[in-house]
RNA sequence: GGUCCCAUCGUCUAGUGGCCUAGGACGCCUGGUUUUCAUCCAGGAAAUCACGGGUUCGACUCCCGUUGGGACCGCCA
């Protein structure tokens, strides 16, 4: 636990900029707390200086290790590794708060002799009905500070007849204000804080004292987090103050908000990075940007950035001070503009694990090349990667379609045939199968045989594709090859009769 | 109930006193390219800048108030 004096002396000498995501895990990682790890990171490499991940596992109750696997494999999925925390290790070790345990005693001792602290020996339910009268009377919920006019005499009594206790911070009055970063000035009148707990019965700190020791002891310079823990910056700095230690700069971000303006929640909203986006075949690049738009804007009209550019461009002054609703259609636009612009190989790379049909599977390792060009044909034409199987199915397995699709708006039967026919015999008589000898041929065959393009064209299509909507008529024949577009289209002439 | 925060097209936003009869993006609509869909291109509708008062020659921009919304007030973080 204690460091040695090489660490000491750096931390002392750097004065580099030092910031934390400090998730907790007992849910998975969640869209707010991204944007939050996203903007620290981006701060932190804009800056030069350090990314850490500390885990803020205090509530045991909660807090599990699949959640902690979640929300690392989700800030390493998003690009956003970290230079100090969990599993990586760093000066400052250890980076979970269940194996800091130890560290936390001897502040709380400090803060307990100083008097800046307090022994109560209220029980939950007392405390339960103190703030159910206080809410029925329209007071504001606040602990009475019953505790902290026992003698010392009483408070040994009780301690000494085994009663457990908390400690509670005994919150000085008067005004706490600090400059924050995005909001600029804020300030509090410290005695509306009540007299918080800091310390549970159990003897382990709550987040609010265990923060403030970790970042001081992180050498934390910058506390960037939602604007739901603006209040307890106030608290914060008055428990860093009690305890003599610089209290770092602090930022809030505006929040994210479900489309009834409420805090974004799991309720209304996906909001697990892993379940909801990931899974549902999101690109990381696609969720990075857009939510590095919530909230921040560069004062361009630009829109699209990469993570790297990103950093090059991100200021945390032009962070926003109004709140922002998740906007699912628009991240989707940002994903299939993303996915268009994916190198075919990465785009097959990624769509992997989304093809879960073993026919798809197999036909795809079997022949690499074709199913890269099954996907180039429907790569413009994807929202997310999730799509990837339903589009490209036709390209293994033979069309399953309704006689009728095959016939043209301005068509009928007979022509419908015909066409088939014609079209049937040019593909076969097809010297090299390009792009443009296929549609040379198709087209002069649709004239030959007296029938518009389109009759032709798009029966063709259907009885290549199956469906109503897809790729085109020539690409569809240059990928399946002579062989298997002569064998769709008998199939398609035999189900017209 | 108290404290604090927020307020420009449906949504994300630009805008820091005159360049704004308010710009961009998503979505929506129309047209073009095209055998279909998608892409792409062109165009359009969409914000009395929440409301009311000031300050100023001039306010989306500054000040005050009102209204609306939100967050926090836990032996959660």
């Amino acid at each position: 636990m204690a460091r040695n004096a090489a660490q000491k002396a750096w931390f002392v000498m750097s004065e580099v900029v030092r910031v934390r995501i400090a998730p907790s895990p007992t849910g998975k990682l969640h869209i707010g707390t991204a944007r939050t790890a996203l903007f620290n990171y981006l701060f932190a490499k804009k800056h030069e200086g350090k990314f850490i991940v500390r885990m803020e596992d205090t509530d045991r109750e909660r807090s599990t290790d699949d959640f902690e696997r979640d929300i690392l494999d989700g800030l390493l999925w998003l690009g956003m590794p970290w230079d100090e925390g969990p599993e990586v290790g760093g000066p400052a070790e250890p980076y979970r708060q269940r194996d800091r345990a130890g560290i936390y005693q001897a502040f709380i001792d400090q803060l307990l002799e100083s008097k800046a602290a307090y022994r109560c020996f209220c029980t939950p339910e007392e405390l339960e009905q103190e703030r159910a009268e206080q809410q029925a009377k329209k007071l504001p919920p606040r602990y009475s500070g019953k505790c902290r006019k026992l003698t010392a005499d009483e408070a040994a009594a009780h301690e000494q007849a085994g009663k457990p206790f908390t400690v509670r911070f005994a919150t000085p009055a008067g005004k706490v204000e600090f400059e924050d970063l995005i909001r600029g000035h804020v300030e509090f009148d410290g005695e509306l804080f009540g007299d918080f707990v800091i310390v549970r019965s159990d003897g382990t700190p709550l987040f609010l004292l265990a923060n403030v020791i970790d970042d001081h002891l992180m050498e934390i310079t910058h506390v960037l987090r939602g604007e739901d823990h603006l209040s307890n910056a106030g608290k914060q700095i008055l428990l860093a103050k009690a305890l003599n230690l610089f209290s770092p700069e602090f930022g809030h971000f505006p929040l994210i908000l479900n489309t009834d303006r409420s805090k974004m929640s799991k309720r209304k909203n996906p909001v697990a990075i892993s379940d909801d986006y990931k899974a549902k075949g999101f690109l990381p690049e696609a969720l990075v940007n857009f939510i590095a738009l919530l909230g921040w804007s560069s004062g361009t009209d630009r829109e699209l950035y990469s993570l790297g550019e990103l950093i090059d461009e991100f200021q945390i002054e032009r962070v926003g001070r109004s709140p922002s609703i998740f906007d699912l259609e628009k991240l989707t636009w940002m994903n299939g503009y993303y996915i268009r612009h994916l190198a075919i190989g990465d785009l097959a790379n990624r769509a992997e694990v989304f093809i879960t049909n073993p026919i798809i599977k197999q036909a795809a390792l079997k022949s690499p090349e074709f199913h890269l060009q099954a996907l180039s044909l429907v790569q413009e034409r994807l929202k997310t990667l999730a799509e990837v199987e339903e589009q490209i199915e036709f390209f293994y397995q033979d069309p399953v379609y309704e006689t009728a699709l095959l016939i043209a708006k301005k068509s009928n039967r007979e022509r419908t045939q015909k066409a088939l026919t014609v079209a049937l015999e040019a593909v076969g008589q097809l010297k090299e199968l390009t792009l443009e000898q296929i549609e040379l041929a198709l087209r002069g065959a649709a004239k030959n045989a007296e029938l518009a393009d389109g009759e032709l064209l798009w029966t063709v299509r259907v009885a290549l594709s199956g469906r109503a909507a897809s790729p085109g008529t020539f690409e569809l024949i240059e990928v399946f090859g002579r062989d298997e577009a002569l064998k769709r289209l008998k199939s398609g002439l035999k189900k017209l009769g």
